[in-house]
RNA sequence: GCCCAGGUGGUGGAAUUGGUAGACACGCCAGACUUAGGAUCUGGUGCGGAGACGCGUGAAGGUUCAAGUCCUUUCCUGGGUACCA
């Protein structure tokens, strides 16, 4: 009587949707609230960043991250840690509005359609989220208060209008976002996009760039992410100086540099095109050239700014400016590398210490005057009273400054690459600024603020979601609902919509208290959470929404909101994922990966288990379906080696008690639940796979010996390997006779006596190469080790009886000798 | 150009942080079981060599009893950013 074969596949089909059900069922992803149950233990929040539910669905890159958090999520819960692990969806978006446009299908209904592909993919593959806590940016319940925050920010001075220039496609007769221009070009139709000036709202984050950059310090993040956000915000610190105009010396011009130590090598002055004095400084003969240069950069950097401007082109105004100090005639220059909204607009050009400009005077025949001599120190640079010839660059700088200071000709300054937030979109799937406009005043001027009581101001349905032609968001079409009066007061209401990391700016905190209806989170809520202890996300938010995140969370604490300086405590980007052939994933290459149809084939268990397998989680690596093989072959020998081919517990588990097992079952099991512990708090889950691996292949063979499987073995072992293969773990342990969930037991504990080795094996060196290898008691002493070691027989030969010049023995490592 | 990562077997990756390089897994080779195997099991597998041994972590130097790991120079790959004064 033969039994059937036991097949993972065919058990993991089995049991997997069963234990997702019952965990929905028993809420064992439920994170306790203040004063609830369980909010006694330590806390621990930790984020994934949410997706954008598009229509594709998932591929197998996304889930890389979330198994990640679930993993710890699951170790922490097991560790007694009260977990918030919240999910939901970023799901204002143009795919939704685009398809709109094609279909006629609201956004939302997209959406909600899309929502639920999602939350089934990701249910399929046992990512324990507190969907409770679930929350969508579009939902008017959650955007009511990122209209709200917006209210707060427009009061505190941290919003206001603003001409900016945006892509506008005149074919098209609508504006767009930078991703939907490929070369200058629009990518629907390849039509021609040009910049043009239109009302937008702007955020001020730059008035909080000093404190963004400098809490940094403080973020157990990336370095490299870190180092982008400086680099982003940007700060220079240098000086800010006048030169008049040779032809009204009354009028100025304000100049950046940080290098004001250069001042004296100044042989020609740069304005940018756009800049307001340009037109004081233009002379008769020179203005046809001007008015030509100007208009062309305009056109150039419609043109989608490729290399062809980095020609260092320019004309000379026919204009001269007085250098602040000599007084001598400074020739003024127009040139597009010179950007207006960098610094001043303005800059001193220094041909003999500045690449650019020297290209410039290279190309133009302007002179060069070096200041600075080979040892960094300055000469050619004293000024009547003024001796800084000799110093060092920062020490001239310093003095420099402080002496044009004390004549009122220039001061300290400080800039930033940082801009300013551009906050409005001419969309309609996005929240709608919860403003009105008073008829007759400018657009740009005063605007009344919606009531508390009138938020939120949801989205009106609209017949068609095509751009109106005339840049405005399709909104601007429906004219009832533009037009608003109040008593005798007439107002136009706000037809841009807020941009897509509106919302995602502070989804974090309404997770903390995610049904509030009278605030956006309650402090309680928030003193209790704090802040994100763990957040896990794509490399590519570096900057945009984790930039404006921080600022947002900043903005809380200074109005009292939120208690810490910072969101995310600490940060891990995971890896890109890429296809079989090494290249992104990506549906036009054909190679993207379904995760549905590897669970199909190899159920979720075994999904989870190579994903993590594969490698760091911060690595960018390919995807091998072969792969999968390891990890599906690993839970088959185990559950085969405790299940039997109907899917029983094997009659060969006994409840034999630790004492009786072989100790080096014993052994092994106490030294893997150090290492598996360790290496899930560092993140290494692909180590800790591998000391599974290990423990399980290992104890295996010592089972077929003894013949019986202690059943305290099977259960601690389920306990280590139930965050990552929560649906196998889970139904062994119920086999075991459990009533309660694997997922809510405690992690196991290891003995410190048992988790260390009697006896290693050494290597021996001999003049740095290994020549032999010994096995010791750890304890042993050194000379009698010394002893041991000396006798091998091949060492022996290697010391050819010359006398030992040294001998290293570093415990447990390995003995080195020199002869 | 600048900034940031990173180069280890045929492949994904380990390496107790200066201590036996290649754990674990894929693939491959051989064998077992089998009517059959794209199932399962056993053994082997860095390269050269019959072997002793030699050589090996992008390259070249250096420090050290000992270097994938530290230092100097250099090459390559990936990501970001770009005339930022």
């Amino acid at each position: 009587m033969s039994q059937p074969e036991f097949s993972f596949k065919e058990f993991a089909h089995n049991i997997e949707s069963k234990w997702q059900k019952i965990w929905q069922d028993k809420k064992v992803y439920k994170a306790a609230n203040p004063g609830e149950p369980g909010a006694e233990k330590p806390k621990f929040y930790c984020l994934d960043m949410f997706p954008y539910p598009s229509g594709q669905g998932l591929h197998v890159g996304h889930p890389l991250g979330y198994i990640a958090t679930d993993i710890l999520c699951r170790y922490k819960r097991m560790k007694g840690f009260n977990v918030l692990h919240p999910m939901g969806w970023d799901a204002f978006g143009l795919p939704a509005e685009q398809y709109a446009i094609q279909t006629g299908i609201h956004p939302s209904q997209t959406t909600a359609k899309n929502i639920i592909t999602y939350k089934k993919q990701l249910t399929s593959l046992a990512l324990g989220y507190d969907w409770d806590r679930e929350i969508s940016t579009a939902d008017p319940k959650y955007y009511k208060w990122t209209q709200w925050i917006f209210k707060k920010l427009y009061e505190r001075g941290l919003a206001y209008q603003a001409e900016f220039p945006v892509n506008w496609c005149p074919a098209l007769g609508t504006v767009l976002a930078n991703d939907e221009i490929i070369d200058g070009k629009s990518e629907r139709g390849g039509h021609p996009v040009e910049k043009r000036p239109m009302r937008q709202w702007m955020l001020k984050i730059t008035e909080y760039a000093e404190r963004l950059l400098e809490d940094l310090d403080s973020l157990d993040w990336p370095e490299s992410t870190k180092e982008h956000q400086r680099n982003w915000i940007g700060k220079s610190e240098g000086g800010q100086i006048k030169f008049a105009l040779q032809s009204d010396p009354k009028k100025y011009f304000e100049i950046f540099t940080t290098r004001p130590d250069t001042l004296m090598g100044v042989t020609f002055m740069v304005l940018a095109p756009e800049h307001p004095l340009l037109w004081d400084l233009v002379s008769v003969e020179q203005k046809a050239k001007v008015e030509k240069y100007c208009i062309e950069t305009a056109k150039k950097s419609d043109l989608a700014r490729t290399d062809l401007n980095k020609d260092k082109s320019g004309v000379f105004t026919g204009g001269y400016a007085l250098h602040p100090l000599t007084q001598e005639k400074i020739p003024v220059w127009v040139a597009d590398y010179v950007l207006m909204n960098y610094g001043t607009g303005a800059i001193m050009a220094v041909p003999a210490h500045d690449d650019r400009d020297q290209e410039f005077a290279k190309v133009h025949g302007l002179p060069v005057v070096p200041v600075i001599d080979e040892e960094g120190r300055l000469i050619n640079s004293d000024f009547s009273s003024m001796k800084v010839n000799g110093l060092p660059v920062t020490e001239g700088a310093q003095k420099i400054l402080s002496f044009l200071e004390s004549k009122g000709l220039g001061q300290k300054q400080i800039t930033y690459k940082l801009r300013d937030w551009v906050f409005s979109r001419q969309r309609y799937w996005g929240e709608p600024i919860p403003v009105l406009h008073p008829v007759g005043g400018a657009m740009t001027g005063d605007v009344k603020l919606l009531e508390d009581a009138d938020l939120p101001l949801e989205l009106p349905p609209v017949d068609d979601y095509k751009p109106s032609g005339s840049g405005e968001s399709p909104l601007a079409t429906l004219k009832d609902w533009v037009n608003y009066r109040e008593g005798e007061k007439s107002f136009l209401r706000e037809t841009n919509t807020m941009p897509g990391s509106a919302g995602s700016s502070w989804y974090f905190l309404r997770y903390m208290d995610p049904h509030n209806n009278e605030k956006p989170w309650s402090s309680e809520a928030v003193s209790y959470w704090q802040q994100v202890d763990f957040y896990l996300g794509g490399a590519e938010h570096a900057v945009g929404h984790l930039l404006y995140s921080r600022f947002w969370h900043k903005v809380f604490f200074d109005m009292g909101l939120v208690s810490t300086k910072e969101p995310f405590k600490r940060l891990i980007h995971q890896g890109m994922m890429l296809g079989e052939d090494n290249e992104k994933m990506s549906k036009s290459r054909g190679n993207v990966v379904n995760p549905d149809d590897v669970v199909a084939q190899y159920g979720a268990d075994s999904f989870r288990l190579y994903e993590m397998f594969m490698g760091p989680l911060e690595k960018t690596k390919p995807w091998q379906t072969g792969g999968l093989e390891g990890t599906y072959r690993y839970l088959n020998r185990f559950c085969r080696a405790v299940i039997d081919g109907e899917g029983k517990l094997q009659s060969r588990v006994e409840n034999i008690p630790e004492s009786e097992w072989p100790s080096e079952l014993s052994k092994q099991m106490h030294m893997s639940i150090k290492q598996i512990g360790e290496a899930i708090e560092k993140l290494s889950f692909n180590t800790a796979i591998s000391a599974l691996m290990v423990l399980s292949n290992e104890s295996l063979k010592e089972f077929d010996k003894i013949q019986y499987v202690p059943r305290l073995w099977v259960e601690t072992y389920l306990r280590l390997l139930a965050p990552f293969a929560p649906h196998t773990a889970e139904e062994i342990w119920s086999l075991l006779g459990h009533r309660d969930t694997v997922t809510l037991s405690p992690w196991p504990e290891y003995d410190p006596e048992k988790a260390t080795l009697d006896e290693v094996e050494l290597g021996i060196q001999v003049n740095g190469k290994l020549r032999g290898k010994i096995v010791i008691p750890v304890d042993i002493a050194e000379d009698e080790l010394k002893a041991q070691v000396l006798a091998i027989e091949n060492v022996q030969r290697w010391i050819d009886g010359k006398p030992l010049k040294k001998f290293v023995y570093v415990k447990g490592r390995i003995v080195s000798i020199v002869i």
